[in-house]
DNA sequence: ATGAAAAACTAACTTTGTTAGTCCGGGACG
DNA sequence: CGTCCCGGACTAACAAAGTTAGTTTTTCAT
């Protein structure tokens, strides 16, 4: 075939592709190949754009972390000019006298994007951050804890509580396994079923809109996270 | 060579091997070759006891849950009898008056296990709980919380937020990938400089034995989350 | 115009999970 | 005691996946 005339791939395209892949069939179907055939070309063609399957899953971080709204935890400018010209998806400066406010929906979103491709998590635990847009969350977020009193050391450490906060509760490990009904533990897990009970009648029943145990845990813990921090001394 | 006279494996030997490949050579490390040559066998032999990988990794899985120690939730009991008669490394019952000295200490114990076996999250990530152990866990926990006091369903979300905060930090991606000198951050990240910066500093610098920012992160976020349990209503 | 580099391809190699089929030792049963 | 059979090791081999080498054609800079 030869060269075409315009290049049919890009490293961004084909981190798109990738997360689409992941997605739809799960991390086991992140393959080159199939990567390559949602983009009509063959798999040896990837690698003139990504050195390999480690940095397509790199560009992969990096498109997820993409999706992280900052806005919240904009200071409070009087007119939004400078930071947010270009921006994709700012939503509008987070109003700083409640800076738990602005924390808390920027944990929310943080959360949200990750809910909303749950099959990465198990690509990207453990992976160095190097994408210049975890950096940019990371210092954003410090900023914002710095104006809201905190020294630089008491601001990592509550960043850091809040990240492992959003990652732990994107994992969903705690009820990824708990599809049995909950009677069915009842024999030898009584206060397992006893909880799983109490809490799917505090979420409304399976059809209701109301918010998981998931969701529920992520908030309880935010609220005293940031309850704690506003009461200083922390 | 034939059947041996007494069997050379057993899940159990196949899943310590396996957990002893993850832990010297990291996940991809992982292969059924690999574990094969740590006990002088074929891979193929494996799958007499095991049905696979997947089942490789449920039982090492199984293995690292084996390593938390449930001892710090038992209730007060006056004379150690029942509950822990045959067990393992039960270390006494927790003194049931401070119920937040022994949530902490199980805590601490569950983010212990995981960090002596780092590369195995990777591997555990969004897996369903299936195991014995890890149900028991669970179970006790909940039951620890409502001899505390919490309701159901309020144990349910504060043992939600407990599993989130320890896998979090068991992850470790907030400090994992800040491994460059943290002046190289300053140029574009002046926040994160700073933090990083003043986090180091209170952590006694590389060499000393003080505990770094991850652990710090998780002590604080454990803290709160315990004093706002204690500070009912939820 | 010409050469270098980019970007697609085909073909092939390696590693890894897995399966099929072989071989032998020991317990169950006649 | 002999026979059967099955557990548990083996060898051989396959398919899928990551990757590399080498080819071809187009574009761009000189």
């Amino acid at each position: 075939m030869g060269r075409p005339s315009r290049p049919l791939l890009s490293r961004e395209s084909i981190a798109r592709a990738a997360l689409d892949a992941v997605d739809e069939q799960g991390a086991d179907g992140l393959t080159m190949r199939a990567v390559a055939d949602r983009l009509g070309v063959k798999a040896a063609s990837l690698y003139n754009h990504v050195s390999g399957k480690d940095e397509l899953i790199d560009a992969l971080a990096e498109l997820v972390n993409a999706e992280i709204d900052l806005g919240p935890l904009a200071p409070a400018t009087e007119a939004a000019d400078a930071t947010d010209a270009g921006g994709a998806a700012g939503s509008g400066g987070g109003a700083d006298g409640d800076w738990r406010a602005g924390v808390a929906a920027y944990a929310r979103g943080y959360r949200a994007a990750f809910l909303r491709h749950p099959h990465t998590i198990a690509l990207l635990a453990r992976r160095r951050v190097g994408a210049e847009r975890q950096l940019l969350g990371y210092d954003t977020l410090l900023a914002a804890l710095g104006r809201a009193g905190l020294t630089p050391a008491d601001a990592a450490e509550a960043a850091a509580a809040l990240d492992y906060l959003v990652l732990g509760s994107a994992l969903e490990t705690f009820t990824a396994g708990f599809a049995r009904p909950a009677a069915e533990y009842r024999p030898g897990y009584p206060a397992l079923a006893g909880a799983l009970e109490a809490s799917a009648e505090r979420s409304g029943g399976p059809g209701g809109g109301a918010p998981g145990l998931d969701e529920r845990g992520f908030e309880l813990a935010l609220r005293l996270l940031l309850d704690g921090l506003a009461a200083r001394p922390v």
